[in-house]
DNA sequence: CACCCCCTTGACTGATCGTTCAATTGCCTG
DNA sequence: CAGGCAATTGAACGATCAGTCAAGGGGGTG
């Protein structure tokens, strides 16, 4: 899904060794050293999450890519070719650029969804509510009339929350023993896109905020005992 | 938000009066005999809804409202210009085509909360799980480069959520004192455009079901004694 | 050096995009 | 009947759309 805060201006070749790394990885090279191919893609994917699929132009693409039309479909036979392979490349981004990055954060089962959300919201925050989850835009907008595109883009929700639901295994002792853990794993997923949306939407960060409580409030009803481990129902507004 | 089950294709134009009414409104005229203007709302947003807003170009408006451009061009000045008036038309249909009807099938405030996102995920279903919430999907593909469009897409938010809000303030002596039922309004649209987003890209109902469940079972959470009105939470599934 | 094959170039295509506008119709008012 | 104005016609506009293709570059292998 979404990187919570890339679209780097200034290039990042030389990382001078001492600043402090920022929390969210590179990840936006960009400097024409890169093989077409990769300038294609990563020029794709912003794009696609800046304007959507419709909205943005082959010639924009190859302008930001820097690449020529005959490049382009040398690698990729069509737009929609070019849209499955940025869907593919968010399923490999998925692990090193969402997950790793929470799991470093805490080693907490369930503390770390509530990272993965937050992570979200601060990332959607720093672009002023504009962008959102790139898989769940491409969702609405190309999930009918493309097969292919919907397939993967129903492997990233797979693997987002397989992740989700992971941690919630590892926490499974924690949860009253009928609570359904699997379902709990999607509606997390639900939530997130959700509030992400009404975000976008209303230009706020509120609704997360309170989708987030809300959620929140929700597992401790399924946890057994107000365990220390998670704090009790308070609100989150980091 | 969306209609139920909308797109007659045979003509509703000679309403034999034996028939059962469908319970849906009828809301899809379209027999010519309406203005031109009402016309050109009612394709455009048909389309707008079946392809998106970048995907639906004029020359498709135009044809199937069986209109010419220059006659367009004179009600809207523009795409979005019609783009606005599409979803003024929304809000407009909010209560008579989405509220309405649930109020109409049960007098549990509670209750309808669940009646409104079933029919949603029914009606979803009925299309093949391909089109999901109009707002939806316009939030989140043109939400950003147009403030007008946006500006109405938050106020067809704020008529649905202040319609759940409403719901659940007559049922507030249920709920335990600090339930924060303003936050659970939002919550609850949160959830369903959520859950719609997923059984789009998944092409199943299951995400929704498994959505709408999960809400139940927090709402029960939520309430004081288990009592008779509101069942345990046990799943939907109609 | 000769050959091959992957990559790249960039001009070009026809289709479609959203939009314009002068001319005309049809209805209402005076 | 005259005048006026909203509604409508439909051809045409330049721009951009996704996509094509013949030609050439460049590095590796024989």
């Amino acid at each position: 899904m979404p990187q919570p805060i890339p679209t780097n201006t200034t290039s990042p070749t030389h990382t001078t060794p001492g600043q402090p790394a920022a929390a969210t990885l590179p990840l936006h090279p960009d400097p024409a050293s890169l093989p077409s191919k990769e300038r294609i893609l990563h020029a794709a994917r912003r794009l696609f999450h800046e304007q959507g699929f419709h909205a943005t132009g082959m010639s924009t693409i190859l302008r930001e890519a820097d690449v020529n039309s005959g490049t382009l479909y040398h690698f990729f036979p069509g737009k929609s070719a070019l849209l499955v392979g940025v869907l593919q490349l968010y399923t490999a981004l998925l692990r090193p650029i969402i997950i790793d990055p929470v799991e470093a954060r805490s080693a907490d089962p369930v503390e770390r969804i509530f990272i993965l959300l937050e992570n979200y919201r601060d990332g959607m925050a720093a672009q002023d509510f504009r962008m959102g989850c790139p898989i769940g835009n491409l969702a609405l907008e190309v999930a009918d009339d493309d097969p292919q595109a919907r397939e993967w883009i129903a492997r990233n929700f797979d693997g987002w929350t397989a992740a989700v639901r992971e941690w919630l295994e590892q926490a499974r002792p924690r949860f009253k023993p009928d609570a359904d853990l699997d379902g709990l794993a999607n509606f997390i997923l639900t939530v997130m896109e959700g509030g992400l949306m009404q975000a976008r939407a209303l230009k706020s960060r509120a609704p997360i905020d309170h989708a987030i409580d809300q959620l929140r409030a929700y597992v401790n009803l399924l946890i057994i005992a107000p365990a220390s481990h998670a704090p009790p129902p308070n609100p989150t507004h980091t």
